[in-house]
RNA sequence: GGACUCGUAGCUCAGCGGGAGAGCAUUCGCUUCACACGCGAAGGGUCACAGGUUCAAUCCCUGUCGGGUCCA
């Protein structure tokens, strides 16, 4: 017998250890089976689950679970991604808390360091995923610094150097001032942050003076004289690094000064006036300063006019030796207010203006980011971008939601140079060496650039290779064929598994890793990495505001696991992950889906009281009884929709549909239909309804086993006897038109009307539960008079009434409903008030009177009749007629109410 | 500034050309032999606003207003 409850506490691991144990997670081995894969969004070895990754990985796990048990081979492929920064970030923390540091230690001692911490702390995320109930292939776990995955990085980073399509540029470089790094454009957050606009004087050279207009207090033009030209900054520090003043060619205030000099303050340095568009008319003064080594903008104004580049930032973002010496070592923002003060105090700081703009800042570090000269390795992404281009466009992949696609494309048509190069130790050590002239070889390995530089030089040299290490991305943007044992194309996983089918994963990674392993995927194997991307929706609270620690408002997935059960949680961000939409999460929300989950339970429990067992070579299409060959429709209808949802990704469909079915049909009216049945003297119709119910409910757990895989599975074992195998591997039933009766729909949707009927008046009419009371119909048509006989003990068991027939006439003392071409005339006298009465015939009145008024416009318009497709017409005749019909009957009984008053 | 997206019952959302829906919340009634994490019943909406297309618009088109996200 069945526990009162279930209790995923003791449950979930058990199962979960035992799927694993038998081999489920892996993809089938029979050769007929289609393989059907999909890999993971690798997390970070750091990371720890969150909700986000929660409804990540749920939607994947109904995915592969919904494809195994279609017999497919199916193949889930997890991991995690070394998350270069992130990482080191972690160790050197904790070689903080012992007062050391790596650079003391050394690269080699350091990255043992990490290895042995990542061997011990590493991946956590791993083990909460199992708690989830993820069904992922453990035996083919990946890790991006694997040794196969560090290979295929290799051979890509030199096939694609061979070809021209990495190369080592000196460019200005988002700088990480915190970590030391360069990184990546997708890597730096753009904030607006509050600042200021400081005007600054410079002097102009030679003794050059110029008319300036300004504005009067009546606000005419009025010219003064002027010897200096007056410059705006956000950024007073990068003074020292000015190497021009620009105006737009166009500013008739400044245009005669283009070509003129003045004189930098505080450094004295000669500095040309320029005319360039980039210096915008209404911005600031008109005129803005140039420092080529420390703006992207100005580094462009630079190249324009052959301007001098000076770097004025150690890597640490303090001022170098190209400063004058008191400003030498201080911190950037140091530097700034000691250079505002010393501009104030010497006259030339000619106002501040406050303004909001915008400042880059690291993703990871949370600094301001310097634009910094640096020589640094770079992808030509806009080569490999045409490509991944083409296959969305074409329809190799789609995306779905579709709409994603103009955020890819977007993205991909104006991408820049990817710059790959990081100075970490944590990661793919960039494979090129250095010759004693700065030769550069880029080769598989140390020996093999030996080789090359014998070739090249003609003898044995001292070779010294690259510091640095590879974007973690660069990694991942292998992932869907590097974990599949690529750059061995005969690999087993890589021939059956690649490409892999659908790609589930969340927007904010569509520039970071989508688009990259199009581009990589299609450049090295010449196929898309997937079929599909599925984007799945952002997790936020229940208030609508992104989760984050510091606001406090995070949900943990694995507190509400622990709180609610797996399952629960599951079908929660699964019924609610609606496409194009954020998923806001409150508890209620999961409370409401693990009463769900009890509801499943109960009716187990139910199931199993009343001895309805699976029977062998039972088939649902043999069955006689009306009750039996409706649920049979009911339930292949719902086979058909959560098949079909599931199919197209839409998991909320097959998560509603589920809820629905289970217990708005099954447990509502078909386990309340039943139990006349099962309490019956009809063995026949006993048997047949016992072994039909095991059978919907067996089909329920199928359905429902790739959202709620634990209970689900708990149930078969507990229920069935001797099932062949676990539900996790049983297959997925197939929907079969001919298994729907549409005479029994008809006959039970009337029967549920009738019970839904008299449940409604007898709680208008106050009548008391426990109150039976007789029903009689009039003007009853043949199916009505048999379907009374057929299911008499079923109405009178639900709608609790002691007889149930029909007659010609209203009996005196009892209250009307419809009921199609009938009337229910429940005879309730000792409970009748009469007001309340006649206040519920007018409401019902009333609500035929509003279906008649609108039918009846429609009917009355020609152009209706004439345009309008015949079922519609049809429909609304009916319609029409229906409700004319049953207003005129309570209308009746209405004014016989008033006569009686 | 550009792109995308959303305004439907108190809340969260589904529906997206032909009768306004669900869950939660609310109200009323129930120790009905699976389940009070339950059962039964009920109330609650000019489907943001203004135009247009159509026999017909919550649904399609245009604009306005308001929210959100991403990219500059």
């Amino acid at each position: 017998m069945l526990e009162k409850n279930f209790d995923p506490k003791t449950v979930e691991p058990r199962l979960y250890e035992k799927w694993e144990q038998s081999g489920a997670f892996k993809p089938r081995e029979d050769e007929e089976a289609e393989p059907f894969s999909i890999v993971i969004p690798p997390p970070n070895v750091t990371g720890s689950l969150h909700i986000g990754h929660a409804l990540n990985n749920t939607l994947q796990d109904v995915l592969i679970r919904f494809e195994r048990m279609r017999g497919k081979a199916a193949l889930w492929l997890p991991g995690t991604d070394h998350a270069g920064i992130a990482t080191q970030m972690v160790v050197e923390r904790q070689l903080a808390a012992g007062n050391m540091n790596r650079r003391d230690m050394g690269r080699e001692a350091f990255v043992e360091k990490i290895w042995e911490w990542k061997a011990e702390s590493g991946g956590a995320i791993v083990r909460q995923l199992r708690r989830l109930g993820a069904s992922c292939d453990w035996s083919r776990e990946r890790f991006t610094l694997d040794e196969g995955l560090s290979d295929a990085v290799r051979k890509v980073f030199v096939t694609l150097h061979k070809q021209g399509l990495i190369y080592r540029d000196k460019r200005l470089v988002n700088w990480d001032p915190h970590f030391q790094t360069a990184i990546s454009d997708l890597e730096v957050e753009q904030k607006e942050v509050d600042g200021h606009y400081w005007h600054f004087a410079y002097q102009l050279a030679d003794g050059l003076t110029y008319q300036h207009p300004v504005k009067d207090e009546e606000g005419n033009e009025t010219f003064e004289t002027r010897d200096y030209i007056v410059v705006a900054t956000t950024r007073p520090e990068t003074m020292l690094g000015d190497t021009a003043v620009a105006v737009h060619p166009e500013d008739e205030r400044y245009k005669h000064l283009i070509g003129k000099d003045v004189i930098l303050p505080i450094v004295g340095r000669r500095i040309p006036i320029v005319g360039d568009d980039y210096a915008d008319k209404d911005k600031g003064t008109g005129a803005v300063k140039i420092t080529p080594a420390h703006d992207f903008n100005d580094f462009g104004v630079g190249k324009r006019h052959n301007l001098e580049v000076i770097n004025i930032l150690t890597p640490f973002a303090t001022l170098n030796d190209e400063v004058p010496e008191t400003y030498r070592g201080k911190d950037r923002f140091v530097a700034r207010k000691e250079i505002v003060a010393r501009a104030e105090a010497e006259g030339w700081l000619k106002g501040i203006e406050k303004t909001k703009h915008i400042v880059p800042h690291g993703d990871r570090s949370g600094v301001v980011i310097e634009p910094f000269l640096t020589d640094q390795w770079y992808v030509n992404a806009a080569e490999l971008a045409k490509e991944a281009l083409a296959a969305v466009e074409d329809g190799r992949t789609v995306f779905e939601p579709k709409n994603w696609e103009k955020t890819y494309f977007e993205w991909l048509r104006n991408i820049e140079p990817w710059c790959v190069s990081r100075q970490l130790w944590w990661g793919h050590r960039i494979p090129a060496w250095f010759g004693p002239d700065g030769h550069i070889f880029v080769e598989m390995s140390e020996a093999e650039a030996n080789a090359a530089a014998i070739a090249h030089y003609g003898k044995a040299v001292e070779l010294t290779q690259d510091e640095d290490v590879l974007d973690t991305w660069f990694s991942s943007a292998l992932w869907p064929f590097s974990t599949m044992g690529w750059p061995d194309e005969n690999a087993p996983d890589f021939q059956k598994f690649y490409p892999t089918h659908t790609l589930i994963t969340g927007f904010d990674i569509i520039f970071f890793w989508v688009a990259r392993m199009m581009m990589m995927g299609l450049h090295f194997t010449g196929k898309a990495p997937f079929e599909r991307v599925f984007i799945n929706a952002l997790v936020r609270d229940e208030k609508g505001q992104k989760m984050s620690k510091s606001k406090g408002n995070v949900l943990d997935p694995l507190v509400l696991v622990d709180e609610y059960g797996a399952d629960p949680l599951r079908f929660t961000l699964v019924a609610m992950s609606g496409q194009g939409r954020d998923i806001k999460l409150a508890k209620q929300r999961i409370e409401g889906y693990r009463n769900f989950s009890t509801k499943l339970w109960n009716a187990h429990r139910f199931a199993q009281m009343n001895e309805c067992a699976t029977v062998d070579g039972f088939d649902p299409a043999t069955v006689n009884l009306t009750l039996n060959r409706w649920i049979r429709g009911e339930t292949h209808k719902t086979i058909k929709t959560v098949t079909e949802a599931l199919e197209a990704c839409a998991f909320d469909d097959a998560a509603n549909a589920l809820y629905k079915f289970v217990w708005n049909v099954v447990c509502d009216w078909y386990v309340e239909l039943s139990k006349p049945i099962l309490n019956g003297d009809d063995a026949a119709a006993k048997a047949e309804t016992q072994a039909m119910t095991a059978w919907v409910l067996d089909q329920c757990l199928i359905l429902l086993h790739p959202v709620m895989p634990f209970i689900t599975e708990e149930l078969w074992g507990a229920t069935g006897t001797n099932r062949a195998n676990d539900l996790i591997t049983e297959s997925w039933p197939v929907y079969d038109a001919a298994a729907i009766d549409a005479a029994a729909d008809k006959e039970i949707n009337w029967l549920i009307d009738l019970i839904s009927e008299v449940r409604s008046v007898r709680s208008e009419m106050n009548v008391p539960g426990s109150a039976k009371v007789p029903l009689s119909l009039t003007g009853a048509n043949g199916d009505t008079q048999n379907w009374i006989g057929t299911h008499r003990d079923l109405i009178l068991f639900l709608a609790r009434l002691s007889e149930v027939g029909v007659s010609d006439n209203a009996p005196a003392g009892s209250i009307p409903f419809v009921i199609s071409e009938a009337t229910g005339q429940l005879s309730i006298a000792e409970f009748i008030d009469l007001q309340a009465e006649t206040a519920r015939l007018a409401k019902e009145i009333a609500a035929f009177d509003k279906t008649i008024d609108g039918t009846r416009r429609k009917l009355d318009n020609p152009e209706f009749v004439r345009k309008a497709p015949d079922e519609v017409i049809e429909e609304n005749r009916e319609r029409l007629s229906d409700a004319e019909n049953g207003k005129a009957r309570l209308s009746a009984a209405l004014e016989r109410l008033k006569a009686a008053l």
